[in-house]
DNA sequence: AATCATTAAAGTGTCGACAATAAGTCGATT
DNA sequence: AATCGACTTATTGTCGACACTTTAATGATT
């Protein structure tokens, strides 16, 4: 489900380990990083990390000042809202596409994988991994059947590790897992009746019901007990 | 009207020297980028010049694979109507957050400079460099008054070049250059209003008939007599 | 003559060291 | 005692050289 990223160079490892441990959390968010640690810590030189870093900051997972240095990206409340304004307005798009661009075979293939999601949701009840997973691999079909390329980097490679790093670190899985299920089949099939507003619209809710979904447990964190 | 970029660093210089040779025209759509030359052509090691490719490949205007080396993007008419998908989208939005964000003195600034815009068009008739710097200008309030910092990074800093870069090196101009000013006094107008629905619309029509000004011209490019 | 293997050339990826900038420390001055 | 300034330290920016990959040119084989 991942989007092919063959790793040829040290820093595409780099880069990826770093991606990982800081969407995973191993590194704090807004925690500071330091080139020349890093560096050793993986075995490269502080070139290559550079690199890294660059690509990083490019996911929006690290921001960067010149003389200052290198910062994980901090989750607060506003910059999420920011973020699941962009992501509802681009997968829309995405979804409008999708029913113009996806070909039967491809239309059918989602189909079949949400079945599958629904067997596998039965089978290990209460168990969301799988449905998050599941969630973002039919969220990544639908990107890829618009066949915008533009757009398919965008969500994919600029702004997904983003989103995952909220799922993630937020423990996003629960209630809405069931909704989420009916919510995926109404949208494919207004893509498969060639829908695209009906398709856009349900998506944009779709993701605007996850967003309020992360905000509300957001409010409960701030204001406990 | 540029984004406030302070250079600090010598591969601040190269990135923004290297961006204006691409967006210009200077360095020929698709060629190659050798980076031994070009460092020497910029009078810096290798080493900075890699880190401005990296900030030219974040904003679209080059694309690099590994081992290979780094091409200046092709405008293809893919490709532009790609671009032009994703911006309708992302400035619908910020049209539309605009309408709940702006403060009256910043939709005055923009009535302000509307007017301004109107008085310098009439004076430079036919001349349409200002006009195409201050419909910039106008759509880069517009997304500013947006308030939401990731969708500004995004619009202002990743895609405005690679926007830039068609509309200088296909020429834009000409016949739309009156009625853009009118499109622009009506969204200015919604927003004053609160109307965010409206905005976003008339913004997202606005953008279209520019793209779709650009993809006939590009049709009449294709098919010369 | 065409194809494939080998080898030379050019270009990118990576490294360690040096230079420049920012942050922290200490002492002098008011 | 507090503030400012010079100095020290730590970190980032930049450089030149080397290693590896890709590409092409060359020559051997069928």
């Amino acid at each position: 489900m991942e989007v092919i990223n063959t790793i040829k160079t040290a820093s595409d490892q780099v880069f990826v380990d770093i991606r990982q441990a800081i969407v995973e959390g191993d590194i704090a968010q807004g925690s500071k990083i330091s080139e020349a640690e890093l560096a050793k810590c993986h075995g490269v030189s502080r070139a290559t990390l550079r690199e890294a870093l660059n690509r990083l900051e490019s996911c929006h997972l690290v921001e960067r000042k010149a003389n200052i240095g290198c910062r994980v990206v901090a989750l607060t409340p506003d910059k999420l809202l920011e973020v699941y304004q962009v992501r509802t307005a681009l997968e829309g798009l995405a979804c409008r596409l999708a029913a113009e661009n996806m070909t039967h075979n491809e239309i059918s293939e989602v189909k079949a994988l949400l079945n599958q999601h629904l067997s596998t949701q039965k089978v290990k009840q209460g168990e969301s991994y799988y449905q998050e997973e599941g969630d973002l691999d039919f969220h990544y079909r639908i990107i890829t059947g618009s066949k915008n390329s533009h757009l398919i980097h965008l969500l994919c490679n600029e702004l997904y590790q983003l989103i995952r790093m909220f799922r993630v670190q937020m423990g996003m899985n629960g209630p809405r897992v069931s909704k989420a299920f009916d919510e995926h089949l109404a949208i494919i099939n207004a893509i498969e009746s060639k829908d695209g507003e009906l398709a856009e619209l349900l998506m944009k809710r779709h993701i605007g019901a996850s967003g309020e979904n992360i905000k509300s447990r957001f409010n409960l964190e701030t204001v406990p007990a």
